[in-house]
RNA sequence: CGGGGUGUGGCUCAGCUUGGUAGAGCGCUUCGCUUGGGACGAAGAGGUCGUAGGUUCAAAUCCUGCCACCCCGACCA
């Protein structure tokens, strides 16, 4: 059965997929949609999670965790909250050999049953603000799924804050947003456009919802973490008030904010060539492989004993470093599943370069081999290149970017942009909401936000449907997603 | 749910038109020989051909139903 899903996927065309499990990355699961995250995905995933975790805790949130289970009465509460989830909720109907008297939904997300617990934990604007956090998975059944990107059930963490004012709740919402920006930008070296989605784009139950958008590789954006100011919402569907200074009972404001497993998606599209993944070193597992040259049959106990001072010399600067000291298997063979699991970078000990003080170094993101590179120093050197490792695939990822975005000024220029370089789309736009209707029909793309960081003239640049200028007019950024 | 496609050793697939009881390559195991970029040779293990029924002396192959999965679309982090 296994074998079966597992030959349809090779055969696919799925780009995405086949560096995933070319990578070991993950593996398709009996189950229609879900993934098996294996060890070398679920250590990047841990990566990524201890440094947004760190951020998470810095900026004053706590940690906490939620049943998975809701009473399905609660996800009606909030009615816009139903109408966008109850679809693709997975319901559990009985347990303990019985029909269930209330139905459990498979949270989709937590929104309802933390507030359920908000309105009995908060009294007083002294109990104000209350910022939480939780690691969790959710499910959402999706019509259509992709490895990482959707599926079925993936792991994030989301975030569920209460203000005693909007604009507590609005600073919380962007300073979260800045948060992912920082984690995509800084760690993942995934370059983002941050801003607000339009109505029709938010989150179902928020008052606003702010994205950082990525693009990827094959021209497709990606909406790479959310941040929602959910207003009072969520607070008067499930009572959550408080008594203010004025002794004047009030609804709380509130924000909900997360990233997912997709970001690895993020990382997999955002970083690759023709021979598959490349990491970042600041979420590589191992930053660097030492591949020691061993001959069979022959006394290797000098190289791979200076192989494992080598790696305790790296060790000793924080370098996260494997030394795959494995007798049976060529080097070529592991020169090749190294990069195709992107490790950064390769150091080759040879018995003949060693003898004259030297190691060989390769370049995963450029593919480039340095001989006669000096064994003194070694940590130090590869400590360097790393931090330039590092810059360089956020270069070229913004390179990328910078090459598939376009500014249109009409609907004919828009088409066009989309199909030839493919990317953004930059462009003014008066509000009306038919322009995302002939986005969806035609063009199968949709408006990803409304950028923070403009580029665009109000008084010069007019709207793509309209052709007018206007001082009310937005500027939007537009592509084909995931 | 609509359109398209696929189910045969671990993986990729051939065989099916013209039924005769299953093959290749890769991978795996052992031995030999190699070893600074996916070596080579030899021997070997491994499949009730998605499933249920039908036709037939005989079904991977023909017929019918069912199931699963993949791709495209509607839906979405």
């Amino acid at each position: 059965m296994s074998a079966q899903t597992k030959e349809q996927l090779s055969t696919s065309e799925s780009l995405l997929a086949d560096i995933a499990i070319k990578a070991q990355l993950a593996d398709y699961s009996p189950v229609k949609g879900c993934m098996v995250i294996r060890p070398y995905g679920y250590a990047i995933w841990e990566r990524i999670k201890s440094i947004l975790d760190q951020m998470i805790k810095d900026t004053g949130h706590e940690n906490c965790y939620f049943p998975m289970l809701v009473p399905e009465s609660f996800l009606q509460k909030e009615a816009e909250h139903v109408e966008g989830f109850a679809p693709e909720c997975a319901v559990v109907t009985h347990a303990g050999g019985k029909e269930l008297t209330e139905k459990y939904v498979l949270r989709p997300t937590s929104e309802t049953i933390i507030n359920h617990m908000f309105a009995k934990w908060i009294e007083s604007y002294r109990d104000l603000p209350m910022k939480l956090n939780q690691w969790a998975n959710v499910v959402r059944w999706e019509m259509r799924t992709r490895l990482f990107m959707r599926t079925s059930e993936f792991l994030w963490q989301e975030g569920h804050t209460c203000h005693s004012t909007w604009d507590e709740a609005q600073e919380e919402t962007l300073t979260m947003l800045g948060v992912y920006k920082t984690l995509l930008q800084d760690y993942l070296a995934v370059p983002v456009e941050s801003g607000k989605k339009t109505e029709s784009e938010k989150f179902a139950g928020a008052e606003s919802t702010y994205t950082v958008e990525a693009l990827m590789r094959d021209g497709k954006a990606l909406q790479a973490g959310t941040s929602h100011n959910l207003s009072q919402n969520f607070a008067k569907a499930f009572g959550t008030q408080f008594t203010n200074e004025n002794n004047q009972l009030e609804f709380a404001y509130q924000t909900s904010w997360g990233v997912s497993t997709r970001l690895i998606g993020a990382v997999v599209m955002g970083h690759h060539d023709d021979v598959g993944l490349m990491l970042p070193p600041e979420i590589a597992p191992y930053q660097v492989v030492i591949i020691p040259i061993l001959k069979k049959n022959k006394d290797n106990s000098e190289i791979l004993e200076a192989s494992k001072v080598i790696e305790q010399e790296l060790h000793a600067l924080g370098i996260r470093t494997k030394l795959d000291n494995r007798e049976t298997i060529s080097q070529g063979i592991k020169f090749n599943e190294y990069e195709q699991k992107g490790v950064p970078l390769r150091l080759v000990v040879g018995a003949r370069d060693l003898e004259q003080g030297m190691l060989e170094l390769h370049r995963r993101d450029t593919q480039s081999k340095h001989k006669e590179i000096a064994r003194k120093g070694i940590a130090e050197l590869v400590a360097g290149w790393l931090k330039q490792i590092q810059t360089d695939i956020y270069n070229r990822a913004l390179e990328f970017r910078a090459g598939h975005t376009t500014t249109v000024t009409n609907l004919e220029e828009l088409a066009a942009a989309l199909d030839k370089p493919g990317g953004f789309a930059r462009c003014m736009w008066n509000g009306d909401i038919k322009l995302e209707k002939i986005l969806k029909d035609k063009h199968k793309a949709t408006i990803r936000c409304m950028p923070d960081e403009t580029k665009l003239d109000s008084s010069k640049d007019p709207c793509v449907l309209s052709g007018k200028v206007s001082g009310d007019n937005t500027e939007i950024l537009i592509a084909r997603a995931y």
